[in-house]
RNA sequence: UGCCGGAUGGUGUAAUGGUAGCACAGCAGUUUCUGGAUCUGCUUGUCAUGGUUCGAAUCCAUGUCCGGUAGCCA
């Protein structure tokens, strides 16, 4: 990560780095600063988790600590081993790396159990008998104090014994937990004897069968911060309630001192999307995409099929911030992020998505020419190419109309245009078929206006793109929009659900697109921008050398079009 | 209704008792062989009411609004 990218200059820090800056001035961690990312393996990583893994290893990064992997796999019925492999692509095609700091909560069970033992041999956890209906009707409601549970007062020679059958599967799923013995009384509903184990007869994707029963989030999660040593356990905003029962089970357990720190900060929201895993896994399931690497996806695995970038999520999470308040983020600002990076990195070529075909008079029927044309103009590194020009050429749809309308400067009957790199080229006839639409376009070009030449410098309004019939390669690309039509498709007023929301315009696909030779030996990695369209990358799965398949990353920002847009209304 | 948080332009953020700043978006220009990029300028903000203070976005009080929380999910 470049040093520009990772903090803004000149700008206050965020309250996390604060408190870090306080714990490393006050040695509170010993100088220490050891964070962890804790996704579960249940789905795929999205643009959120990238704000949290931002966060966390970039804390890590800039106080020379370190960033603990650590998949917190305490319920096996939905988790598994596929999530746990595209977690780790997804986080290292960000650019962070763990090194050896790779670790799974259910590499403590036994550890957890036996802290689990601790708690109930000193009296400060039961097991329950509760049905799930009852623990919920004894749990009292936020105003009225809960119930405590019949079996509460079991001796602690009953508590182990029961504990130690349900580990040894001799009771149902649901039949019993083990419960924290706090207060039924306390103001804060997590404090009311949670559970700390429940019965699970489930496979586990790496424990297999050896466990019937498994800890909950908030037994396993503070346990497994404290076992690793993390110094600041940071989560959303959702935890800060249960940051008092984080404190109870270590404080009441013997550890390692100091102890890990909880804090909260605000979830990334971003428009027209939605960025939660369940949801995103009922389109994924329901088909409503191609996968959790659609193209449209918010997941890291679809943007970058996209062709996003991963320094553009990585300065876009330093330009959201961290704060405790929730935010929704609008989508151009990461549009930005995306345009200013590609900007830079992309290499340049012509493309045309929905050809018309010219047919230039003035010139011989085997004229061909080699034309000079710059790769980048951001970066004189990136050099030069060849394109090639001839009699027949393919022009955008787009960039040419009968009857235009006022400050339309591409090409009209009778009108000049600038062809990018080639010559002005002068519109004289319009050949229509019998159905009235165009056939093609004859032309003639000013032989004397290549860049250089005597008419060269002849003031023409409009420069368009283009690409030589002859060596034309064809090209299917793929077109993206927005996947919802509305910007917060879960939080319908009218209770209507997300998928009501859904944009049936979000993909196109323009199968018969005409690429410059160049682009033949495109790979997926490298980014281009098909110049005046957008910025294109090869699809890393449906692409092939015999039929090329590019995806839109995003559109050039198109000042004409939202004119045009605009004077409609 | 309890408890926990939060509130700075349209959006995201900064200012840690001393000139409310930055970015995005928008608008108007400049420039251009990409209607891209660049460059310039402009509009818009401290939730409310009191209080403390020479001075308050910041401290105090009250209120308002918003979010979270009542899975054996995380």
């Amino acid at each position: 990560m470049t040093e520009e990218n990772s903090q803004p200059a000149e700008t206050g820090k965020d309250f996390i780095r604060e408190i870090v800056a306080q714990d490393l001035a006050a040695d509170t961690h010993g100088g220490k600063v050891i964070t962890r990312f804790p996704p579960e393996p249940n789905g795929y990583l999205h643009i959120g988790h990238a704000k949290s893994i931002c966060l966390n290893f970039g804390l890590a990064e800039e106080n020379k600590g370190s960033c603990h992997l650590r998949f917190d796999d305490t319920n096996p019925t939905r988790e598994n081993d596929e999530y746990v492999k595209a977690i780790e692509a997804d986080v290292r095609w960000l650019g962070f790396e763990w090194s050896d700091h790779k670790f799974f909560a259910s590499n403590y069970f036994q550890r957890l159990f036996d802290y689990a033992i601790n708690l109930i041999e000193q009296g400060k956890a039961f097991v329950c008998d509760q049905t799930a209906d009852e623990f919920a009707a004894f749990r009292g409601t936020p105003t009225k104090a809960g119930t405590e549970s019949p079996f509460r007062n079991r001796s602690i020679e009953e508590n182990l014994s029961l504990f130690k059958k349900m580990r040894d599967g001799e009771f149902d799923d649901g039949a019993k937990t083990l419960r924290a013995k706090i207060d039924m009384a306390s103001t804060n509903i997590h404090l009311r004897d949670p559970a700390l184990y429940r019965i699970r007869k489930v496979t586990h994707h790496r424990t297999g069968d050896q466990w019937s029963i498994y800890p909950t989030y908030d037994f396993a999660h503070c346990l497994s911060d404290a076992i690793e040593g993390i110094t600041h356990s940071i989560c959303t905003l959702e935890f800060a309630v249960h940051r008092p029962l984080y404190d109870w089970v270590l404080e009441n357990l013997p550890l390692p001192q100091p102890l890990p720190k909880q804090y909260e900060f605000g979830r990334l929201n971003l428009d027209y999307t939605i960025m939660s895993k369940r949801k995103l896994l009922q389109l994924v399931n329901e088909k409503a995409v191609w996968g959790w690497d659609d193209p449209r996806m918010p997941t890291l695995s679809g943007m970058r099929r996209r062709g996003v970038t991963p320094e553009s999520i990585r300065s876009f999470c330093s330009t959201v911030g961290v704060t405790k308040h929730d935010a929704l983020t609008e989508m151009a600002l990461f549009d930005h992020c995306l345009r200013d990076d590609l900007n830079k990195r992309a290499l340049r070529a012509m493309a045309v998505i929905r050809p018309i075909r010219v047919v230039i008079t003035n010139l011989p029927e085997n004229y061909s020419e080699d034309l000079e044309a710059i790769n980048n103009p951001e970066d004189e590194q990136a050099g030069t190419r060849t394109v090639p020009f001839s009699r027949e050429i393919y022009i955008e749809e787009t960039d040419f109309m009968e009857e235009p309308p006022k400050k339309f400067f591409r090409l009209r009957p009778g009108g000049e245009v600038r062809l990018r790199y080639a010559y002005i080229m002068k519109c004289e006839q319009v050949v229509k078929n019998a159905d009235g639409t165009i056939d093609h376009l004859e032309c003639t070009i000013d032989p004397d206006s290549k860049r250089g030449g005597a008419t060269a410098s002849r003031k023409v309004k409009g420069t368009i793109h283009w690409v030589s019939k002859t060596q034309a390669i064809n090209a299917e690309i793929r077109l993206f929009d927005r996947l919802f039509s509305v910007p917060e498709p879960d939080k319908d007023k009218s209770g209507k659900d997300f998928t009501a929301f859904i944009n049936p315009d979000s993909f196109q696909s323009l199968p018969n697109c005409k690429l410059e030779p160049s682009l033949s030996k495109a790979s997926p990695e490298q980014r281009y921008q098909f110049e005046r369209t957008g910025y294109f990358c090869v699809d890393e799965k449906d692409s092939s050398p015999e039929t090329l398949v590019f995806n839109r990353t995003i559109a050039l920002r198109d000042s004409w079009s939202a004119k045009q847009a605009k004077q409609k209304k």
